[in-house]
DNA sequence: GTGTATGCAAAGCCTTTGCAGCATG
DNA sequence: CATGCTGCAAAGGCTTTGCATACAC
């Protein structure tokens, strides 16, 4: 029940806070990693998925497990949805959700508890439509 | 355009294919290895994952991404949503989605061009509720 | 017989974890 | 100064892939 306290404040904490906070790429931890390591050189991936699993329980930072197999993570823990490009796997927030209604009214559903849900679109981002559009098509 | 034709029936295959339709467990690569490998003995993990991606490519079974860092997949290809159980990660299906309208008139989100969406709830089994009702809660 | 599919094994990622030393509060 | 945190490195799991062989058609 109570928050978990953010023990120590290293600097490897912050500078991962802020490069994930500044990325809007929403990156997986070890493409942070690599970003990280420019500041502190001598950074290690542990530490980089620890502080990373630490800032997700705080509420600081939000874990997407969306497609691809992989786990991002995103500097805006507030509540938005996410649209991944089938051809670039770029992964852009969105802002304004279009007025749906996802959640089941938070009873039961094959009697489980709902307790929330993850959204996710899939389409083409304008960069792959324009260099699709170029290229007539085709496949 | 044309669909991909499954070229060779092979007993691998098969049974590949009907493990995967009897279970509603949503297994993983590994997972379904290990359960086919009580009829195939001599199989090997890397032939069902060549299985596992050539049947999703023809429709007859479903890819899953769901949370957790791995690929799930599913026997039923038809177009249905998942809860997952936040305490023991079952994937059970959710037959009726309830009156949602999730798509955003398939038009453009942030210039994207939408072509689907990817549902996932999450919450608590019932048998996960059951147990800790029995243990008044408490963690 | 032809060419696809298999088994095997190596390799590449992502992720977690044990440990000794460091540095934060 | 106590101990949480770090760097390092090993280890484990998932997934892909190259190659020679086997087998479906």
């Amino acid at each position: 029940m109570s928050t978990p306290i953010l023990r120590r404040n290293t600097l490897q904490r912050q500078v991962i806070l802020e490069e994930l906070r500044r990325l809007h790429s929403h990156p997986t931890a070890p493409e942070l990693y690599r970003i990280v390591r420019t500041r502190l050189p001598r950074i290690s991936l542990g530490t980089v998925y620890r502080n990373l699993e630490l800032l997700g329980q705080i509420g600081l930072v939000r874990r997407l497990e969306l497609g691809g197999g992989e786990t991002r993570f995103d500097g805006d823990p507030s509540q938005h949805d996410h649209v991944r490009c089938i051809r670039c796997a770029e992964v852009t927030d969105i802002r304004q959700p279009p007025g749906l209604r996802v959640e089941p009214a938070f009873g039961t559903l094959s009697g489980y508890r709902i307790l929330g849900h993850r959204l996710e679109y899939y389409g083409i981002c304008p960069d792959c439509q324009q260099r699709e559009d170029r290229r007539g098509d085709g496949s």
